[in-house]
RNA sequence: GCACAGGUGGCCGAGCGGUUAAUGGCAGCAGACUGUAAAUCUGCCGCUCCUUGCGAGCUACGGAGGUUCGAAUCCUCCCCUGUGCACCA
């Protein structure tokens, strides 16, 4: 995808746009990003494109790389791509999205975040051809005088506008003095880095405008703001969070990976395909139709975007492999090639000689099959443990007729013991 | 500091002296159905033990005491959270 990066040379405006606008919320203004990819192309120099990222969680999922994505993107078609780590702006903690102010970090966890932060992001990115920045580079050297200039550029009522605020003070909840200081800071990070184009979630549609008006008033071009919007989660409702326990991490082992991809909707597919692969709109347009006209099993659609992805953050050959486990272990229902086998001493299962059996619910939790032994009963009773292929739901379990390797399903996992 | 409102199981949220781990919703788990889907339907959804049974025991409603035959529910103190007030008073 990379066949626009000859040195010096960019594509056409209108075949870079079909590409930037992919997946696009909105474009603030759309046309303005036409006149800056021509004036690019003419002089030959590339756009400044930022996005900030907040060290904040020690991990990013799925959704966070929707952005990162289009930082590629822009990368591909030969621009700057800015990552910048807002080690500073995380003392503040970004209010956005938040319903009661953000608790600031410490500085360690700072700066093990960002570490983990960058390590991910370059399974997307290429590394050679990205300006990583911290902020605390110019905001560590701001003084109280600065800052008072800064904020005197804005008024309480035009910080009120912002949704999240407005919202907590009409809800009479808290909002705290040095919150609003978010904004500015973000704004003032464009002015910084001359930034041309700054990408950010449809969340971020306040910071992002602040940061055109500063560089109005500091007299430079103000920047283009991109706003992608924020991705779903497995559920196909709410916005992907680790939190509501719907997202895939991006370190996520490739079998999981591949399987949390599969149980998306069909729907929300194609939602996927556009934010989270760097497959051209009019290549998805094609792939959707064949799906329409039944000329593609959908479930074949789903299986590539899983390869797509799962490659992306492994490797193709780990992909390949999670594409056959999982279409034995689901669709042909058989157990998973790589099922792990857990050792047990028929001593802890309350072994009983006489009737050669022991007791499943205690094997169940030590193969970590299930949470505890009055789960494991639950499970037993519900008749969702399968012994050797076939369903088991007494609580005793005979050896003398199994193999030496037994292999137990519950549910959608698998294990194999071995009893000694 | 003062006033008021609150702190219930992973989350939200009932209960406000007495069948019962504690209504309901969400999430989760399992089964059916399917394309492991999604949607839908059904069951489960504190822990331990065993003789796996409409079993036995234990631990739970911010913390510590108290009243009571009996408390998540009443009283006392403490901790925490939110809001309001803080010029006249």
């Amino acid at each position: 995808m990379s066949n626009f990066d000859r040195r010096g040379e960019f594509a056409p405006a209108d075949e870079q746009l079909e590409y930037l606008k992919k997946g696009t919320a909105e474009i603030i203004p759309l046309p303005e990003l036409r006149t800056r990819l021509e004036q690019s192309r003419a002089t030959g120099r590339p756009l400044r494109v930022k996005a900030g990222f907040d060290p904040t969680a020690p991990d990013l999922h799925l959704g966070h790389t929707v952005l990162i994505r289009k930082l590629k993107h822009f990368q591909d078609l030969g621009h700057t791509v800015i990552f910048l780590i807002g080690d500073y702006t995380s003392l503040i903690g970004d209010p956005t999205g938040r319903s009661v102010t953000r608790k600031p970090l410490t500085r360690e966890e700072i700066d093990k975040n960002s570490q983990t932060y960058t390590d991910q992001v370059f399974k997307i990115l290429d590394r050679e051809k990205t300006e990583v920045r911290y902020n605390s580079e110019w905001l560590g050297k701001l003084g109280f005088e600065a800052i008072i200039r800064l904020a005197a550029k804005f008024t309480v009522s035009q910080m009120l506008e912002r949704d999240e605020f407005h919202k907590r003070f009409q809800a009479e909840q808290p909002i705290s003095l040095h919150e609003m200081l978010y904004p500015l800071a973000q704004g003032y990070d464009s002015v910084m880095l001359d930034a041309d184009v700054e990408l950010g979630g449809t969340d971020q549609r306040f910071n992002l405008l602040v940061g055109r008006e500063l560089q109005r008033q500091a007299g430079t071009p103000a920047q283009i703001v991109l706003m992608m919007p924020i991705i779903e989660g497995l559920d196909g409702v709410q916005k992907m969070s680790k939190s509501l326990g719907n997202a895939i991490g991006v370190h996520e082992p490739p079998q999981e990976m591949y399987g949390k991809l599969m149980s998306i909707s069909d729907e929300l597919m194609w939602r996927y395909w556009t934010l989270l692969t760097d497959l051209r709109p009019h290549e998805i347009e094609a792939m959707k139709n064949d799906v329409a006209s039944g000329a593609l099993h959908p479930m074949e659609a789903k299986k590539r975007l899983a390869r797509t992805i799962t490659a992306d953050f492994h490797s193709q050959a780990a992909a390949q492999q999670a594409d056959e486990n999982w279409a034995r272990q689901f669709q042909r229902k058989e157990m998973p090639a790589d099922a792990e086998e857990v050792h047990v001493s028929r001593e802890s299962l309350s072994w009983n000689a006489e009737t050669q059996s022991i007791r499943l619910d205690k094997l169940l939790v030590h193969c970590n099959l299930a949470d505890s032994a009055t789960d494991a009963n639950r499970k037993l009773k519900s008749s969702a443990v399968a012994i050797n292929g076939s369903s088991h739901s007494a609580p005793w379990l005979h050896l003398e007729t199994l193999p030496a390797h037994v292999p137990i399903r519950v549910g959608k996992r698998a294990k194999i013991a071995v009893i000694e």
